[in-house]
DNA sequence: AATGCAGCCAACCGCGTCAAA
DNA sequence: CTTTGACGCGGTTGGCTGCAT
């Protein structure tokens, strides 16, 4: 059912999450948010990129996620939503609390496009995109379907006033925002420690950065690099309490620094 | 009991989008 | 305007599971 565990060239672990990986991923974003997937894996201490790291909370750990079989309800309504929107897996994901993309589009591909395709076989040959809605078909009056492709969109574009996400892309930026863990994109890693050697989702990671004080001095690289390549300042660093201060304490105190706020 | 096969699903991959520099 | 980085999306794959033979 999982991938069997493998490294890429550059270290980083592929395939099946251990429930240790998991402990570790879920512990670190419901305490800190995830500010940063490419940053991530080494803070939360994973050999894993910022990507599968990404996908694993989204479709998996989630604390709102629902695991086990679709209701009758649910698979009608993907069969509905897919008639609607077609392949916006994400989409149908806002409309449906508690599911992922992927999960749907999986259920989609195993059970419910037989069914669909047994129930309607006429619909394929009506819409040769398979349901999909062309953007050049944009006029409502035209194609009613739009209306709630619109609707749908509207929902992806609108909802960061509402705090109950459903989809994993909406989830993502709730944390965000809901958490107040943000940080400026001013803030750019300068060591070379640091330095990127391609993709950020593939890059090699840095082993067990969070689990002992000679770590935490990656981590003072880290903020070394923040203070002293005018990236960052402290009113950039929009991220709250515990993520940014918690390092920046572990890191003055193992210094014994005392911190002159006053820059 | 052993083998083959299809179904299923977690995870990977590549590309597109968007914002910032 | 171009480049770069961060992230999201949708398609695809690998391999486990359960059922049939």
């Amino acid at each position: 059912m999982v991938k069997s565990l493998s490294f890429d060239k550059n270290g980083v672990k592929k395939g099946a999450w251990s429930e240790e990986e998991d402990d570790k991923l879920r512990a670190y974003i419901q305490r800190y948010g995830h500010w940063n997937w490419g940053l991530l894996p080494q803070f939360a201490g994973v050999s894993r990129s910022g990507k599968s790291c990404r996908l694993r909370w989204m479709n998996y750990l989630r604390p709102d996620i629902k695991h086990g079989n679709f209701t009758k309800e649910e698979d009608d309504l993907i069969v509905d939503l897919h008639n609607k929107l077609g392949n916006k897996w994400s989409a149908m994901a806002a409309k449906l609390p508690g599911r992922s993309d992927n999960e749907i589009k999986n259920r989609w591909n195993t059970h419910l496009k037989k069914r669909a395709q047994e129930d309607e076989p006429t619909t394929a040959l009506e819409n040769e995109h398979d349901g999909s809605i062309e953007p050049d078909q944009a006029d409502p009056k035209e194609n009613p379907n739009l209306e709630v492709l619109q609707e749908g969109e509207n929902f992806l574009a609108g909802s960061s006033g509402s705090p109950s996400c459903s989809s994993g892309t909406e989830l993502s930026s709730c944390w965000m925002s809901g958490s107040d863990y943000t940080v400026s994109s001013d803030v750019v890693l300068q060591t070379s420690d640091y330095e990127s050697s391609g993709d950020f989702w593939s890059e090699p990671f840095l082993p067990d950065i969070t689990s002992s004080i000679d770590n935490m001095l990656s981590h003072s690289d880290l903020i070394e690099g923040y203070m002293s390549h005018d990236q960052l300042s402290c009113q950039d660093v929009t991220m709250s309490d515990e993520l940014s201060w918690s390092m920046f304490d572990s890191y003055f105190q193992y210094n014994n620094e005392t911190i002159d706020w006053s820059f």
